[in-house]
Order: structure tokens, then C-alpha cells, then sequence
DNA sequence: AATAGTTTCATACGAGTGTTCGAAAATATG
DNA sequence: CATATTTTCGAACACTCGTATGAAACTATT
């Protein structure tokens, strides 16, 4: 372990300042949130000085930025994209209605759900959540980067669960309902455990969660 | 109007001054957040001094506390409970479907339903919101004194509507779900108006969210 | 009217923030 | 090997934050 090879060639000291620097950013950011995370605790976490993150991202802002990018390229290759992914948009009317019920919860599983099971939604969905619900100029960059794409399938499927058009308004609305169940049971992890008087999420509760999810009407 | 008399008999400046502090507080906090609202913002917003927080509250937090408690209070009387307080959960078998589903959607609607025309929902739920997602003391505290009972009625509708238990964990859940996405709308507004191609949630757009709750199973 | 208590206000303090700067260290280039 | 460039690091800056202090203004009591 001479050199330290990650996936492109070889790995500078910058780039990997910088690498830590955006996973921590993803750690800190999604547990206390942008403005509640100190510079001093990121260069902390990811062991190195204070001025790195000026240097490398000509601020904090521009690290939130970096961050959001990686976070969006890393969405479309881990996240909920990839199970919605087999999904031709074309064929879809061959589902039938219980297989489009069957995938839209494992879509939604596979999305948010939470913490200690799926090592994608902890931290890193966390975070997206915190940045899009907060609103501001990242919440439109995030709509257009990730969420667009994948909210136009998600319609697809609500439209032929329900026979309605993908574009309609009651089928946008129907849609963006289903993002809040997950949404917000990821956010608000300590009503819920309270609510449901839980300890934790831990074992088959996600799977509970899953199975339970309203997506069909009438 | 010499003198300013409100609700009860006199109102002496001391009193003026914390309802002052407590709408400014339930306003930027609701707004902004906690910790993104300085004393010297909500002090300016109530009119008046630097001091006057320290003074009355005992501090920032304090006065977090005495907003908390004071948005307890009114969510009793303004808040969803009112319209659920005119059911009967020992009645409640009488309902037909049809009328428990009516009733959902209109509860739901009034809880947390949208800024301009709910006069309720605005800024008091916002903020109640953003304290419970937060996590922290004063989720617990809140859930005890404000959420607890209203969700009790609310699984009381749901287990009716699905045929099931009132305190069985799949009605636990599903009821969340419901609270869930009258949530989420409130919180991740801007989101939700990119994905459902809106300016603004004004003219008959609340009830075209409320009429498409999910609320009935299978 | 004189005194005691309450409430407002201007000012200052210490702690924490993001950022800047220049020198030291490490790497790349000739 | 010598020089130029990149990257790290420590120290300091200007700023905002919540809070504390003591004097002024106001109200109530005798």
C-alpha cells in the first residue's frame, strides 16, 4: 500500500482532501444540518486544517455545492433511479396493476428507507431531504438534476395504477404524495419512533413501513 | 381607545411585550428556524429592545419554551382537534366508510393544510412541524402534550376505515402515513410546487391536495 | 409628592463563526 | 540538483451571536 490507487489512476493528496472533505460534508450536513456544521468540524472529521476548505472550494458554500453534485451523480447510480431503472416507460401498460403496486413500494423502499438497513438512505438521502425541504437555490438545481427524471417515472406508475394521465394534475398530486410518505418518515425519524412506539427502525420495521404504504385509490 | 384591553381585563406593557416576543418568535422561528433567527431579528419584529428576551424569557430558550407551550395551548383550540373533537370514538362504528374517509380528508386538511387560506396552518403549524422533525426535547414534550391524543382519534378513524385495530401496529403505521403527507406538503413547499408545476398553493389548489390523500387500503 | 418596584433601553463582553494571509512543506518541472 | 508550482498549516481578522450590566423611564404604593 505504497500508493494509494482508489478508481482513476492515482489519487493526489488534493483529490483526496477533497474526497474527505465532501464525505464529510455528507456526514455532517445530514446529521445537524448546512448551518449547524462549524468549518472547524468538518476539517476535523475529515483530518485536515482549517484553510483546506477554502483552498479547495473557495468556501463553505462552494463545498455544499461540491457536495450536492457528487451527491446528485451518486443518486443517479445507487439510488432509487436504479430499481426504477427496469422500467421501460413504454411497456408499461403491460404491468399489471398489482406488479406496478408491487415495484412503486419497492421503488419507494429502495429510495428513502431508512437508516441502518440500506446504506443509501442513511446518509446520504438524508441529506438531499434536509436540502430540499429547507427550499433556496439548491432546491431547484436538485429538482432538475435527480428528482425530475425519476419523479416523471414514479408518475408513469401512479397513472397506470390509477388510469389517469402521467401529466394530469391529480396524478402529479397522487405522485407527490407518495414522495411525502417516504420523505417524511425519514425526516421525522423521532416522531415516528414515538409514534409508533418504537425503539429503533432496526429489523423487519422497514419492511413494515414498506408493505403499509397508501398507493392506490378508490 | 385609550386604553388597550384585549381578552382579559388590562394588559399591562410586561404582557404587551411577551405576546409581542411569542408572535415574533412563532413568525421567524416558523420562518426560518430556531437557530437561524437571532434575538436581535425577533426583537426588532416585536418592537422592541435587545433585553427584552433575557428579561422576560430568561433567555432565547425560554422563550422557544413559552412559544412552544403558548402553540400547545392553541393547537387545542384552532388546531385539528377541533374537527376531530366532534367525533366519537365510541361512536365512531355507526360512521360508514364513505363518511370516516370524509372526515379524514377534512381533519387533515384543516391540521396542517396551506398557508394563504387556513389561517391555522401557516405559521403555527409550520413551526410546530419544524420542531417535531427536528428531534430533540422538545419532540418528546410536544408529542406528550399536543400529538399524542389528536393521533389516537386519527388511528381510530383509520382502523375503522381498514377494518383493523386501533392499536395494532399496521394501523400505527398507516396512520403516520397519513400524517406524513399532510406534513411533508407543509415542510418541503418549494419542492412540492416544482413537482406539481404551481406558483403558489393559492385559489382551490388546498382542496385539490386534500381530495387526493391517500386514505383507504386495498 | 416621595419612595419602591417594574420594565425598557443602550452598551459592552466573551465565545464562536467563515474567511484571509503568509510562511512552511511537499510535489512537479527544468 | 535547482527552481517553480501546488498543497498544507498556523495564526489572525472581522463579524455575528446570546447574554450580562447598570442606568433611565415608567408605574404602583404610601
Amino acid at each position: 500500500m505504497s500508493n494509494e490507487a482508489d478508481e482513476q489512476q492515482i489519487e493526489g493528496r488534493a483529490d483526496h482532501t477533497r474526497k474527505a472533505l465532501i464525505e464529510a460534508a455528507i456526514k455532517l450536513f445530514g446529521d445537524r444540518g448546512y448551518d449547524h456544521t462549524s468549518v472547524r468540524d468538518l476539517v476535523k472529521e475529515a483530518g485536515t486544517n482549517l484553510a483546506a476548505i477554502n483552498y479547495h472550494f473557495g468556501g463553505k458554500e462552494g463545498l455544499r455545492q461540491a457536495t450536492i453534485e457528487f451527491l446528485a451523480e451518486d443518486f443517479k447510480l445507487h439510488g432509487p433511479g436504479q430499481a426504477m431503472a427496469a422500467i421501460d416507460p413504454a411497456n408499461i401498460r403491460s404491468l399489471t396493476k398489482d406488479d406496478a403496486r408491487r415495484i412503486l413500494r419497492q421503488v419507494m423502499k429502495s429510495a428513502f428507507m431508512q437508516a441502518d438497513k440500506r446504506q443509501f438512505g442513511n446518509k446520504h438521502a438524508r441529506y438531499v431531504l434536509r436540502e430540499l425541504v429547507q427550499g433556496g437555490a439548491l432546491t431547484e438545481h436538485f429538482f432538475e438534476k435527480v428528482f425530475s427524471k425519476q419523479f416523471a417515472l414514479l408518475r408513469v406508475l401512479v397513472a397506470h395504477l390509477t388510469d389517469d394521465d402521467p401529466d394530469s394534475e391529480t396524478t402529479r398530486v397522487r405522485s407527490i404524495l407518495i414522495v411525502a410518505q417516504s420523505a417524511f418518515l425519514n425526516l421525522a425519524q423521532p416522531l415516528v419512533l414515538l409514534a409508533l412506539d418504537w425503539e429503533d427502525f432496526s429489523g423487519d420495521k422497514a419492511d413494515i413501513i414498506g408493505d403499509n404504504f397508501w398507493v392506490n385509490h378508490e
